[in-house]
DNA sequence: CGGCGGCTCCCCCGTCCGGCGGAGGCGGAT
DNA sequence: ATCCGCCTCCGCCGGACGGGGGAGCCGCCG
């Protein structure tokens, strides 16, 4: 006796993707495509309606995106299928935001054929395992999350960034000077240096651009 | 003509679990373990001589730890294997970790053997795909990285909390009094509180502690 | 009804800060 | 040899800031 279907469902806005997906996954004994949607909204719809184990989804989707789909699936459903956010990746950092919404698995479209059936077998079957290159990709991604440090990063000084790291310790000046050994006057120039190339206005703003800037993580 | 076997390494510090695996890969058909290694160091030079296709990485281990050993791996090899970060999980935030090291694959040592074996035959075959919830629990990890609001947050009243964010724009206190509809007095008193709320002396610090304290995401 | 906490505002004062306009030294590039 | 960027300091000034000590008003809760 053979084991019942995987039964999927696709969810993309465009015609031809949903078409081509169907023609490979139906194409595998043990997969079964039972619904399609075109939209966010639909997609939800149709989830609650066919009760479907997998989820192809999109994430660029109109009315609602497939992330936020996918949130909406996993909270309002007892026992959610698992969700698979499709993407064509390249600029994306959908990535971070898939897991968050408590996607299950992440699958780009330029992947094989024989790759997606595996996919959606291996997610269909267990909670527990791996991913892939895709995510290391969001890895580099998340630390590139400051991807535009600010043109006045690079022009800061080397006294200049020091003053302004400590400066986000929330130090006054004459507390800097001492920490560098320098006198409060020295520091007082270095700051207002800081200001001119930040584009700031006050030590506070000054912080906040640092921060904003991912200044404070980068070693 | 049968395709060439892809060839295993397992890099694990316990005997134990080394046979384990090799009993669930050897059984399977198209899949040989060609070697092991029971530190980070062994591992990188049985990689070296072996070139195997997929190496199984232990996360802990002596001398080396599975991370910088794959880092090694990837950085030294021309065609590197792809190398799969095994753990047992619970409280690792090694996935992120691992991602950054450029593991292509996260692998629960409570995975079933067949997850296992799918997940190796998988990563050996392409470049693209999908992960698990493994990594969601990392994401929520992430996410939960500031489990700890200091108690301040909660202290501040609607109105303090308020002048904090516009604080964190680096706004003056005449400013803030505008954005308020209210007199500069005002605020000065609602700094005043803010400032002894969080523990701090001055803006800048109350604005660091802001961001320190995720305060600034919590919508 | 009497606190009590939150919000609003007041004055005074000393300090810190940031803007302005310098200046000297030093090392590398031209 | 000269220039330029960087680092180091100086004085002066006005405004912003933070501390201290109030005060009146409201709404809630016991």
């Amino acid at each position: 006796m053979t084991p019942p279907a995987i039964r999927v469902v696709l969810a993309d806005d465009e015609r031809m993707v949903r078409t081509a997906l169907r023609a490979i996954l139906s194409a595998e004994p043990g997969l079964e495509v039972v619904g399609e949607a075109a939209t966010g909204a639909e997609a939800v719809s149709v989830v609650r309606e066919l009760r479907p184990d997998i989820v192809l989804m999109d994430v660029r989707m109109p009315e609602v995106d497939g992330i936020r789909a996918t949130e909406q699936i996993l909270a309002t459903l007892d026992e959610p299928p698992r969700v698979v956010v499709v993407t064509t990746f390249e600029n994306d950092s959908y990535v971070y935001d898939a897991l968050r919404a408590g996607a299950a698995g992440f699958l780009l479209k330029r992947a094989d054929a024989d790759a997606l059936v595996q996919a959606v077998r291996l997610v269909a079957r267990t909670d527990s395992l791996l991913f892939p290159s895709a995510v290391r990709a969001l890895a580099a991604e998340h630390a590139r999350r400051a991807p535009a440090p600010p043109a006045w990063v690079s022009r800061l000084t080397g006294r200049e960034s020091e003053v302004l790291r400590h400066l986000a310790e929330g130090l006054t000046n004459a507390e800097i000077a001492r920490r560098m050994d320098v006198g409060p006057a020295t520091v007082k120039s270095h700051v207002a240096a800081v200001l001119a190339k930040t584009g700031t206005r006050d030590r506070t703003q000054a912080v906040i651009a640092a921060y904003e800037a991912g200044f404070l993580n980068a070693r």
